[in-house]
DNA sequence: TATTGTTATACTCTATAACTATA
DNA sequence: TATAGTTATAGAGTATAACAATA
């Protein structure tokens, strides 16, 4: 548990990193950009899945999962064949295309850290993809497991985050 | 110097932050959206200060920060006073009542952060917040130092980037 | 009736380019 | 002629809501 400066000073690098994240973005082919990265990378990292699964991996609403997967499929990067066992889904997978933009995207952001992080130990690097994991799921548990284990503050709670990945269909 | 595999889940994790930045914005008011908010920490970190200053530490384009800068004008955040050294020239300064709503973002985004990361230690979110910066500091220097110190493959440098923050003008 | 996925629309953040006003 | 800042426009990413097909 920390104390209130730490955690200022956190939101203020959580604030800066969008200079990071851009200057890796530029280095993207621009028909490749990171949100259709992202979808490859997931697909290749936990093999073939339906768009609800990735979209949960995304932590993106479906709506967004779908752009994103339109995209990469268009571009032969990715095949959705149907789900025999349930029509309405589709199986995503990575075809021989994709794997290899995958391959050619992985050196060049791999080149791309080496030259920015030359004075950086491999420990060092270990760590910060270490503790930035460990956010991650830090952000995620409390999705799952519900917002508020123990209101801090009187007062109302402050209403309550949608924990599924899609927009709630309105019953009509 | 780290490997090719600790660089991969590096940007694995790069990508996955978007998440937590997700996270954090959805408890911005509306009224004051993450670059809104942005604008207002670095004034109050760095002090008073003109739009190309502020251009530099945000590190996006001055037409970004003259946006967001104009936003939390609008709402009497922030006053632009003209600098009497060069009336091209605005200095920005903090208002009370812009104090003010950093404080209460402030305590807003440091009781999330207290629930969310409530079982890391002190030390681990210093470690992390300690990374980003140097994560941030690293990538900046490049952009200061020139791109490619030794480029590392035979073949034609990639454009340099411009270091600057705003749009080149063209010469009438 | 509920769920999976798609599409239409709107909003935020960003960059490029053209413009104004001062230097 | 060059610089500080603004504005217009375009593109990526996201969310909400409405919709189609299937369960």
């Amino acid at each position: 548990m920390a104390e209130q400066a730490r955690y200022e000073e956190l939101i203020r690098q959580f604030s800066a990193f969008g200079a990071v994240k851009r200057e890796v973005g530029r280095m993207m082919p621009s028909e490749c950009p990171a949100g259709s990265a992202a979808v490859l990378i997931l697909i290749e990292r936990h093999g073939e899945m339906r768009m609800s699964k990735l979209s949960e991996l995304l932590a993106v609403d479906m709506s967004v999962t779908s752009r994103h997967v339109a995209h990469v499929a268009e571009r032969g990067w990715i095949e959705r064949s149907p789900d025999p066992a349930d029509r309405r889904s589709r199986i995503l997978r990575l075809t021989p295309t994709g794997r290899a933009l995958l391959d050619q995207l992985s050196r060049r952001t791999c080149r791309m850290l080496a030259e920015r992080l030359s004075d950086w130990s491999d420990e060092e690097v270990a760590q910060l993809t270490a503790l930035m994991a460990r956010l991650r799921a830090s952000f995620d548990d409390i999705r799952a497991h519900g917002p508020e284990p123990r209101p801090p503050a009187p007062g109302p709670a402050p209403p309550v985050l949608e924990q599924t990945t899609r927009t709630p269909a309105t019953t009509t």
